[in-house]
DNA sequence: CTGACTGCAAATAGTTTGCATGACG
DNA sequence: CGTCATGCAAACTATTTGCAGTCAG
């Protein structure tokens, strides 16, 4: 489960940021959906409930947001920038479908043996790391979705 | 190695490309480089020796070098489209300093159990994997290197 | 009340496109 | 020579910034 408003209500009081009906629409537009959205698609969805939003004001709060760790950002190949409801305390990857866009997470990634070993070898201090897979998935193989615009 | 400049060449040739000085030029300064390069940054040192080409040439190139697989793309977190030379037939993955920017290959990625695990449980056609470390590597631990434009 | 937030318009950054000229093969 | 590549300017898209009015706490 992602986080609840109220959860999310507290961590944005704590840090000091006020609650906003335009930050809750966003929030709760990010969090009713399961794909990855683009600012552009997250605005359009806000604005048909609180048309007098502004996509600045979806700017500012994405920025907000991830500043905070409650959602995050996913590269799809190509222009990036779409972001997704972090769940709590999870740390987790995406599947992307090449096709239709559609995310999945997979959360149980075994890297820290490979992470180990690179940090031996180069020397680097390795705080984290991306792992995307893509391909098609389920019902892009059937042929049955057709295609969203892929961005 | 990469490739040498008579194998991209003829890779070039073989796809009806042109072999101009300014798709040389492009070529030249990305293998001459271990770091990534915005296109913008490529631009800049191309630009250098020959003052007559433009931004747009370097963009049209790349698209054609990445297209031919002689580069690739690199998504350090925030901004994306960073280019890479590419090694030959080597599946390769990235270690990139979050301070400096620099970036580091590695080819030896196990992730083949994870990726039929995936497969199964989610019934994706798995066909290609990102897989990028982060982290600060051995000089800017040391705080020997001044920040680069992160961008 | 007061500082943070919003919405608008305008500025910026990054990338792409149209078109006439130039050069590879 | 024909076709593809180049360079310029202009068009676009995505994102950021400045500023005055507004609102949560």
């Amino acid at each position: 489960m992602t986080f609840t408003q109220n959860k999310i209500a507290s961590i944005l009081r704590h840090r000091g940021y006020k609650i906003t009906p335009q930050r809750r629409a966003v929030l709760n537009i990010i969090s009713l959906s399961h794909d990855h959205l683009t600012p552009a698609a997250i605005y359009e969805k806000v604005h048909e409930e609180h048309p007098r939003i502004g996509l600045v004001t979806v700017y500012r709060t994405l920025d907000v947001l991830a500043e905070l760790g409650l959602i995050c950002e996913v590269h799809a190949g190509g222009s990036c920038r779409s972001y997704l409801m972090r769940r709590p305390a999870e740390h987790h990857h995406h599947l992307i479908c090449s096709d239709c866009g559609a995310v999945l997470d997979f959360t149980d990634c075994d890297l820290s043996n490979l992470e180990q070993r690179l940090a031996r070898e180069t020397h680097f201090e390795i705080k984290g790391h991306l792992l995307e897979f893509t391909g098609r998935c389920r019902d892009c193989k059937k042929g049955m979705k057709q295609k969203k615009a892929a961005r």
